[in-house]
DNA sequence: GACATGTGCAACCGTTTGGTTGCATACTCT
DNA sequence: AGAGTATGCAACCAAACGGTTGCACATGTC
């Protein structure tokens, strides 16, 4: 059961897990205390974000804190990066439509 | 069932689906040739793909031409945009911490 | 040492997922 | 009209998902 980082943010508690210890680190009672879960699910969750190393924690005491490994967000970034040049090529297009559209409403306007 | 994107990218055969039409418009019969599952698990992709409005249809006669909405594909980056500030700003601190660290060692060098 | 607290793990359960096969429908061509 | 092709839909199935409860194991505090 290999997770990589899209499954992880599939699920919405995640994605407002992620949100929530992006502010800050929590520890697991913490974070749960803002969702209408059980604190071990919210775990699992957090078992999950971990293994897709999304997040990583640290220790302190007995109390366990959870933070955000924003260098995992980037990896979406890169994925996206391949249709942030597409949908800025289709921009390209629409303005050199724009350009002949306007040619074409210019040499109108001259007959 | 209400699908949202996240849940259309998280599946790497969806993902790939999204590749291939990017480039160019496919029939579900074309696409499915590129992948080793059946015609119809194909479909039933294309179907989610089509509920989360990733994928656009156009019918040419009894061949239905699956494209990639790819205004859709934004969504993702605004949903990033929020951590794109903060990984920014890491990097922000990342400099100060180094031009710290270079006036440090400037400070040893001028003892 | 005794007790409370923070956390993870295992077992269980209903639902969803991703796949299959079989069939129905719609369009094209001769 | 009949044959072939493109596609979607329904039924079924094993596996994964997301949740629960109960318990074990540390780490603090008295």
């Amino acid at each position: 059961m290999k997770r990589d980082i899209f499954q992880a943010i599939a699920d919405p508690t995640r994605r407002a897990i992620i949100a929530l210890i992006a502010i800050q680190a929590m520890t697991p009672n913490t974070i749960a205390e803002h969702f209408d879960t059980s604190r071990q699910a919210v775990s699992k969750h957090l078992r999950i974000l971990a293994e897709c190393e999304v997040i990583k924690q640290e220790q302190k005491g007995r109390e366990i804190y959870y933070q955000l490994e924003i260098s995992k967000m980037k990896e979406i970034d890169e994925w996206l990066e391949q249709y942030r040049t597409i949908w800025e090529s289709r921009y390209e297009q629409l303005d050199t439509l724009l350009a002949e559209l306007k040619q074409q409403e210019n040499k109108e306007l001259k007959i």
